[in-house]
DNA sequence: TTTTTATTTAGAATAATTATTGATAAGGAT
DNA sequence: ATCCTTATCAATAATTATTCTAAATAAAAA
């Protein structure tokens, strides 16, 4: 086994180091395409460095969203989640069990033409959320 | 000046009476029709009917958008905005003031389709939010 | 009228997030 | 290497939006 790290360096830009806490962060991050909140990437992170602290992860995921490596993700006024997943998508979010799950948007570009925004005004990023009901919720509700 | 109220009345459902909080607390997101928070409502709320509480027009936002008759917006981590627009729309978010207006959305049905959701779930409601600079603080991004 | 149920209010409680502070560590210049 | 500056981390305090609790009030039902 070798032992030396052969990931791609990731620029976070503006001065900051890609250190411990924030690779940690950024693994439990890639390691599965759930959207974990910030206290759940925390318990993540903990198993493999136990020293790691909530405001620490607050900081990095704080960091690495403002570096665009990761995302953040809001659905109505629940905790934040994260996401590593970059490539633009939607989200559906599940009224009875909360799961989030990516929503693959195949048209983006023009999607984000059919908006008519406010004459004069920029457009930055644009953010759909779908909600309902995801396929096992569903199964469950329909055999009530 | 005929001194009876000639409004139609509101079905809220579900036992619940339209009493005058309630009213007030539904006059104030009738009579603008911009975005604001439960403090932004309490507080013109509360210059006609000062003894109305913030707990009270929390519990009267939530009853009223529960009847469906007031609209909650949540853009990223703010504050929950609420609006009388019942029509569907989506909402363009200002990064630099704040502001939230409506986004007609005319083709609202048409855009549904186009998410490709899971397979199996149900959909219940969908948002759509654009962020940028509102067409005044674009104007004085560029001046700078 | 009595009984029940819904509502309002003030204030306490909660939960997510941010801010503060002191300690530690990394980088660059000398 | 040594000094100096800046970034980072961890613990904990503080903030803020919102919800909960409990007691009082009011309207509807019986």
């Amino acid at each position: 086994m070798s032992d030396h790290d052969d990931r791609p360096p990731i620029d976070l830009g503006g001065g900051h180091r890609m250190t411990p806490q924030r690779r940690e962060v950024y693994e439990v991050l890639m390691e599965h395409s759930d959207h974990p909140t910030a206290t759940e990437v925390f318990m993540r992170a903990k198993v493999r460095m136990p020293s790691i602290s909530l405001a620490t992860v607050y900081n990095c995921l704080d960091t690495l969203a403002g570096a665009g490596v990761v995302k953040q993700v809001n659905v109505d006024r629940e905790p934040s989640r994260y996401c590593g997943n970059l490539a633009p998508h939607g989200h559906f979010h599940c009224a009875d069990c909360g799961t989030v799950l990516d929503i693959d948007l195949k048209n983006g570009a023009e999607l984000a033409k059919t908006f008519k925004v406010p004459r004069g005004a920029t457009v930055e990023r644009f953010d759909i959320a779908v909600r309902g009901r995801c396929p096992k919720c569903a199964k469950v509700a329909r055999a009530r």
